[in-house]
DNA sequence: ATTTTGTTTAACAGTCTTGTTAAACAATTC
DNA sequence: GAATTGTTTAACAAGACTGTTAAACAAAAT
C-alpha cells in the first residue's frame, strides 16, 4: 500500500465530509452518504475516523483554524494609515468569504447549536481578539486626534463590518429569491456589494 | 372532551414544536422530544399532525407569515418624510428581532437547506417585494431631488439595513463569546446596537 | 341506553443510522 | 518467506426514530 493511496483514502473522506457537513450540518450529514461520496465503504470511514463526531470535529477545527489564520494576518501593515488598513481588511474579509461562502453559516450554526463548542472558538480567538480590539481602538483614537475620523467604538465598528460582509453570504440564496434581476450576475453583484460595504463603513467614520 | 382541552393538546404540541424546531432545526428536532416537552405521548403527536414534516411546515409557515405581517406594514405612513419613515422601519425591524431573536437563523437555515422551500418564501414575499422596492426607489429619488440625501440604490440600502439588524441576532452568542464585557447587559447592548444601525444607515445617505 | 364520533394509550413494525467485528487481503519488516 | 502490521470488505448488532394499529376510553348525539 503506497503512501499516496493511504493518504488518498483519508483525504477523499475528508473532502467528502467537508462538503456534506458544510451544506447539511452535523445533524443532516450522514456517514454513509459521506462514505459513498468518497468512494469507500462506510466501515472504512469509521476505521479512519472512529466516529462521526470525531470526523466532524476535524472539519470544524480546520475551518475555525482557516478563518483565524486568514483573518488576523489580514489586519495588515501597522505602518499604513488607519483608513487604508481598514479598507484593506474589509476587502480581505470579503474576498475570504467569496472563497468560503458556506463558512459563516456553518460556523454560526454548528457552534451556536452546541454551547459546549463555544470554548473551541473561545480558545482559538481569545488569544488574538483582545489584542486586536485594543489595537483597533488605539488606532481609532490616533486617527481621531489627527482629525481624520469621528470617534467611534472599535467593537461596534467591528460588528458593523462583520454584519455587512457576512450577511451577504449567509442570506445569498434568499436575496437571489427576493431580488433576482440585481443578482443575475454573481461576480458583478459581489463587486458592487464589496464596494458598498466599504462605502458604508467609510461614511460612518469620515468627518462630515 | 371539552373544546378547551382539545385545543390545549394541539396547542401544547405546537408550542413545544416551535421551541424544538427553532433551536435545533428540522434535522436536529425529534418528535419524541417534542411530544415529551408537550406532555403527550408521541402517538398523540402523530395523531394531530400526521408527520414530522407536516408539523414542521405548520411552524415554518406561521413564522414566515408572522415576519411578513409585521414587516411590510412597518413600512409606515407614506406621508411622513422619507428619513423619518426609514428610521422607523429600521427601528421596527430591530424591535421585531428583539422579540424573535431565533427567527432569522431558523428561516435562513431551513429555507436554504431545502431549495424546494424557496417557493414558500417566494410566494409569501413576491407579492409585496416588487411594490416595496419600487416604492422605496421612488421615495429615494424624491428625497434626492429635494436635496436631502445622496443617490443610492434602494436594494443595496435594503440589504444594508437587513445586514446590520439581522447579523446582531444571528451571531449574538458568538459576539458574546468574543466581547463579553460589552454585552454583559443585554438590554443596553441592544439599545446601543439599534442606535448604531440607524446611525450607520443615516451616515450612508445623508449629504455631507 | 345505545350508537357514533373523536381522543388516548400501549405495543409494535420498519427503516435508517451509527458503529463493531471477524476474516480476507496487502504491504512491510525481520 | 514467515511474521507482523496495516487496510479493506462484508456482514451484522444495537439503538434511535418515525409512523401505524388495535383496542380502550370519553364525550356527544340520537
Amino acid at each position: 500500500m503506497s503512501e499516496f493511496e493511504k493518504q488518498s483514502n483519508e483525504q477523499k473522506i475528508l473532502v467528502a465530509a467537508e462538503q456534506e457537513f458544510l451544506t447539511k450540518g452535523f445533524d443532516g450529514a450522514r456517514t454513509t452518504s459521506i462514505a459513498k461520496a468518497a468512494g469507500v465503504t462506510h466501515a472504512m470511514l469509521h476505521y479512519y475516523f472512529r466516529t462521526k463526531e470525531q470526523l466532524f470535529e476535524r472539519i470544524l477545527d480546520e475551518k475555525v483554524s482557516v478563518m483565524s489564520k486568514v483573518l488576523f494576518p489580514a489586519w495588515g501593515d501597522p505602518n499604513l494609515p488607519f483608513l487604508n488598513r481598514l479598507t484593506m481588511i474589509i476587502s480581505a474579509h470579503f474576498d475570504f468569504l467569496v472563497e468560503n461562502p458556506l463558512l459563516p453559516r456553518f460556523l454560526i450554526n454548528e457552534i451556536l447549536s452546541r454551547p459546549e463548542r463555544y470554548e473551541l472558538l473561545q480558545s482559538r480567538i481569545s488569544q488574538y481578539a483582545g489584542a486586536v480590539f485594543d489595537n483597533l481602538q488605539t488606532e481609532i483614537t490616533k486617527s481621531v486626534e489627527k482629525g481624520e475620523i469621528l470617534p467611534v467604538d472599535g467593537k461596534m465598528l467591528f460588528i458593523n463590518v462583520m454584519s455587512l460582509n457576512v450577511f451577504t453570504f449567509i442570506a445569498y440564496p434568499l436575496l437571489e429569491t427576493a431580488m433576482g434581476d440585481l443578482m443575475a450576475d454573481r461576480e458583478r453583484f459581489l463587486a458592487i456589494r464589496k464596494a458598498e460595504n466599504i462605502e458604508v463603513i467609510m461614511s460612518r467614520i469620515l468627518k462630515r
